[in-house]
DNA sequence: GTAAACCTTGGAGTTTAATCTAAGGTCAAG
DNA sequence: CTTGACCTTAGATTAAACTCCAAGGTTTAC
């Protein structure tokens, strides 16, 4: 498939001007211009476009997703120390990410428990409530109850 | 325990300008002010501040945390569809989130895992590659295998 | 052949989330 | 009694990430 910019723009729901942006920040290449000057872009550029997208879902600045991109294994070097502790340290900013946003599910898990009459107690409860009553279980509660 | 602004800026790693200016957003209210007019801060500020910052470095506007900090189940209400329809549409977000980490965190352990002659094919690899090979190897992989 | 819907560039403007500056008050130490 | 490290306010400035604008070229549809 090729996409003209304003139907890959259409396809991952993001403007013409972002994906114009994203070529002067080097996230995003067009796969090539047509002979009339448009940009084209092929599926791989797609699937690029979709990872930035979510990356930055996920809290990822454009700086940072340049250094995903950046990390690349080369079948000689099978690799290089530098690629793996970069991809290390994503690895455990990725992770801690993961943990908080665990934490934020659980206790909106909560909440939205507490809706049909659930374990929360008859006082008013927010989120950093839940969230405290969430740590505290963690600690009382065995692991595999 | 109650802390001075600087205080609570150190402990979880902010500037004070960043307290000030949430105070203004209507995100962190000061718990108080000294007869000096001094804002100082109590554990429960303290955590709001916590959660506050877990929830940015997830991918949360200050705008989406401000709501998210507004949830709040009332023991009357028992509770108000308003508030459980708005917490389920936030656990949807942080669930498709989660799972958007997930792939990431496939993909980076896929390349820390090549860099010591793991699985992945001899050719040049990106987290692209490693994402879509991630793709297709629970495409086929049986679930529980 | 001209209108509508695309695309091009360069550059200006906006929003979000801080961050900094200026001018000044507070307080403990020497 | 002043030096240094805090704190106050209001308002200006910055950086990141878009978003919009002007002036113009291209394609398809009537």
């Amino acid at each position: 498939m090729t996409y003209r910019i304003g139907e890959l723009a259409q396809a991952l729901d993001c403007s013409v001007d972002t994906l114009r942006f994203y070529e002067k920040q080097d996230l995003l290449k067009a796969s090539g211009r047509s002979p009339n000057g448009y940009r084209f872009y092929n599926d791989n550029a797609r699937r690029q476009l979709a990872f930035i997208l979510r990356a930055k879902a996920v809290g990822f600045s454009l700086e940072e997703i340049r250094e995903l991109l950046e990390i690349r294994i080369h079948p000689a070097a099978n690799c290089c120390e530098d690629v793996k502790s970069i991809a290390q340290r994503k690895l455990e900013l990725v992770n801690a990410k993961l943990q908080e946003l665990e934490k934020i599910r659980r206790a909106l898990d909560q909440i939205v428990d507490a809706c049909v009459g659930g374990s929360l107690p008859a006082t008013e409860c927010s989120i950093l409530e839940a969230l405290e009553l969430e740590a505290l279980e963690l600690e009382t509660e065995e692991p595999e109850a």
